[in-house]
RNA sequence: GGCCCUAUCGUCUAGUGGCCUAGGACGUGGCCUUCUCAAGGCCAAAACACGGGUUCGAUUCCCGUUGGGGCUACCA
C-alpha cells in the first residue's frame, strides 16, 4: 500500500536542510489557490525548522505585472505567511539560465527550431503511421546549433525511457518519455521558459521539497528529465489537491471570487482564511476545526493531506469567520471596519460601538456591519405590525405608553441594555411578554425581525427611542 | 482523443482488515431559551459509486468498470 508505503520514507529530506519555496507568477492577483500553496509550504517550514522563500516567476514579461506582484507580496504578508527570502525574481536571474542554456547548447541536449507543438506532433503522427518507432518522437528534423531568425530553445527529451518519482501524498507516479515531444525552454538566450527556469531555481535555491498544485503533475517528467540532463539532484515532490468551485471544476473567477484581496475587502479576517484554507485538503487527526496558525503548525503533516479535489464552501467559510468574529473586541472591530470602509461609515464612534456590541453575532463578516448600520433607520411601517398576533390594537398603545412612561424616567447614563431590562421586563411579565415586547420592539425598529428592544434601545439613546415610540403611538 | 490524478453524508472530512448500528464540522429540518431575528444548547435526516477478487472477515488491500478532475503553448 502506497501510504504505508510512503510513511516508511521520511518527509524529512536526507539531502539537506528543508528549503521549500513558492513560486508565482505575477500575472494576476493571489489567487486562493496560490496562497493555500504558499500557507502548506510555509507550514511544512515551519513544522520543520525550515526555509520558506518566495520567488516572482516573471519570465512572461507581457503578461507580467508589477502591480500583480504588489498584490501577492500584500497578500501573503497579509495572511502572515512571511518569507525567509526574496522576493527573487527570475527576471533578475537571466544571466544565469543563459549560462546553463550554454551548456545544454553546447552539449546537444537541446538545440534551436523553428518547429511548433504541431509540426512536431505531425511529424510524429506521420512516424507512427510509417510504422517507425517514434524513436525521436516530437523532435524537429533539422534542428541546428546556432540559431536564425524566430527560432527557440528546445530541450530534447529521451525517446524511451520511464520517469518515475515518488509524491510524497500520492505515491509512486510514472510517465512515458516517448509521449512528451521536445520542450521548449526558452524563446532565445535571455528569455527562458517555465519548466527551464523552475529547474534552474530549484537547484540554485537548493530547494529540497517541491510542494504544489496537482496541475502540476504533467509538469513534474519534464522537469526531472532536465535535472537529470543538468546533472541535478532530484528533490522531493508532493502534488496538493486542487481546490474546486461547486461544480468540482478547478477554482476559477467565474464561479466565485479567487483572489485574496475580494476576501479581505468583504470582510474576512486572515486568520479564518489560514484556517480555511488549511482544511481544504488537510485535516489534523483530532478533528478539532477552528485553530490558529501556531495550532496548524503543530499539528501538521503531509500524510494527512487530502488526494483528491476540495470544492470551496462559502458558507462554512462565512461560519468559520463569524466564529472568529465573535470573540473580537468591539473597538478591535471597530478598527478594521473603518480602515476598510472609511467612505461608506455614516455613524459615529459611540454609536458604532454599542451597534457592534449588538451586531456582532449577527455579522459573518466585516462587510455586513453596512448593513447592520442601515437597519438602524426606521422604515415607513405598517401600523398593524404594531401588534402581537390578535392583540387589540388599544391594549397595544396602553402597552406603549406604559412603556414610554417607564423609559422616560431612566436617566440617561444609565440608558444601558442591562438597566432597560431590570425596569422594562418585569412589565412585560405583568402585561404578557408578546404584547408588551412585540410592539415595543417594532416601535423601535419599524421590522419584524431585529434584534431585541433593549438592545436597540441603548443603541438608539434616551431621545431616540422616546421619538420612536411615539411615534408608534401616533400610528395606532 | 492521449497521458496522469482521483472516488465516505449536499459540502469539508474521521476512518490504514474486526473497535463501524460508519464519527465530527458546515449546511438543512425540529425543539428549547425573554416577542421576532441572530447567537447558544439539544435532537434528527443525510454517505462507504459499481462489479470482481484476496481474506475467517472488507469502507479499509488488489484488479476492472463507471464517474469526477487535471494536463496536453514560443503561459506559468
Amino acid at each position: 500500500m502506497f501510504s504505508k508505503l510512503i510513511k516508511l520514507i521520511s518527509p524529512i529530506s536526507p539531502i539537506g536542510p528543508i528549503r521549500v519555496r513558492i513560486a508565482p507568477s505575477p500575472t494576476g492577483y493571489l489567487h486562493i489557490g496560490t496562497a493555500r500553496t504558499a500557507l502548506f509550504n510555509w507550514l511544512f517550514a515551519k513544522k520543520h525548522g525550515g526555509k520558506f522563500i518566495l520567488r516572482i516567476e516573471d519570465t512572461d514579461l507581457e503578461r507580467s505585472d508589477k502591480k500583480y506582484e504588489k498584490d501577492i507580496i500584500d497578500g501573503l504578508r497579509w495572511l502572515g505567511l512571511d518569507w525567509d527570502e526574496g522576493p527573487h525574481r527570475q527576471s533578475e536571474r537571466l544571466a544565469i539560465y543563459e549560462k546553463y542554456l550554454q551548456n545544454l547548447l553546447s552539449e546537444n541536449q537541446a538545440y534551436y527550431c523553428a518547429c511548433t507543438k504541431e509540426t512536431l506532433e505531425k511529424e510524429r503522427q506521420l512516424q507512427i503511421k510509417k510504422g517507425e518507432a517514434p524513436k525521436y518522437s516530437g523532435r524537429c528534423r533539422n534542428f541546428k546549433i546556432a540559431p536564425e531568425q524566430g527560432e527557440i530553445i528546445r530541450f530534447k527529451i529521451p525517446p524511451a525511457e520511464k520517469i518515475q518519482f515518488l509524491d510524497l501524498i500520492r505515491g509512486p507516479i510514472i510517465f512515458d518519455s516517448s509521449l512528451i515531444g521536445d520542450l521548449a525552454i526558452a524563446k532565445n538566450l535571455q528569455t527562458p521558459l517555465y519548466n527551464f527556469a523552475v529547474v534552474i531555481d530549484d537547484y540554485e535555491m537548493k530547494i529540497s521539497h517541491v510542494i504544489r498544485g496537482e496541475d502540476h503533475i504533467a509538469n513534474t517528467p519534464k522537469q526531472i528529465l532536465l535535472q537529470r540532463a543538468l546533472n541535478f539532484p532530484e528533490p522531493k515532490y508532493a502534488h496538493l489537491p486542487l481546490i474546486l468551485d461547486p461544480d468540482r471544476s478547478k477554482m476559477s473567477k467565474r464561479y466565485s471570487a479567487t483572489s485574496i484581496q475580494e476576501y479581505k475587502e468583504r470582510g474576512y479576517l486572515p486568520e479564518t482564511l489560514v484556517n480555511f484554507i488549511a482544511l481544504l485538503g488537510w485535516h489534523p487527526a483530532d478533528d478539532q476545526e477552528k485553530m490558529a496558525a501556531s495550532e496548524i503548525i503543530r499539528k501538521f503533516s503531509l500524510e494527512r493531506i487530502q488526494k483528491a479535489g476540495a470544492v470551496f464552501d462559502i458558507q462554512k467559510l462565512n461560519w468559520l469567520n463569524s466564529q472568529y468574529l465573535k470573540e473580537k473586541s468591539e473597538s478591535e472591530l471597530w478598527q478594521k471596519i473603518k480602515e476598510l470602509y472609511d467612505k461608506k461609515i455614516s455613524i459615529q464612534n459611540e454609536a458604532a460601538l454599542k451597534l457592534l456590541k449588538i451586531g456582532k453575532l449577527r455579522m459573518s463578516k466585516l462587510e455586513d456591519f453596512l448593513s447592520l448600520q442601515e437597519s438602524l433607520t426606521l422604515p415607513d411601517y405598517d401600523s398593524n405590525l404594531l401588534s402581537w398576533k390578535n392583540t387589540h390594537k388599544e391594549t397595544t398603545k396602553e402597552a406603549l405608553r406604559l412603556a414610554q412612561e417607564v423609559t422616560r424616567t431612566i436617566l440617561v447614563h444609565e440608558f444601558n441594555q442591562k438597566n432597560l431590562e431590570n425596569q422594562l421586563m418585569p412589565l412585560a411579565d405583568n402585561q404578557g411578554r408578546g404584547e408588551f415586547l412585540w410592539p415595543l420592539r417594532v416601535a423601535l425598529s419599524g421590522k419584524d425581525k431585529s434584534p431585541g428592544p433593549f438592545e436597540l434601545m441603548e443603541v438608539l439613546g434616551k431621545e431616540e427611542s422616546l421619538r420612536r415610540i411615539n411615534i408608534a403611538i401616533e400610528k395606532l
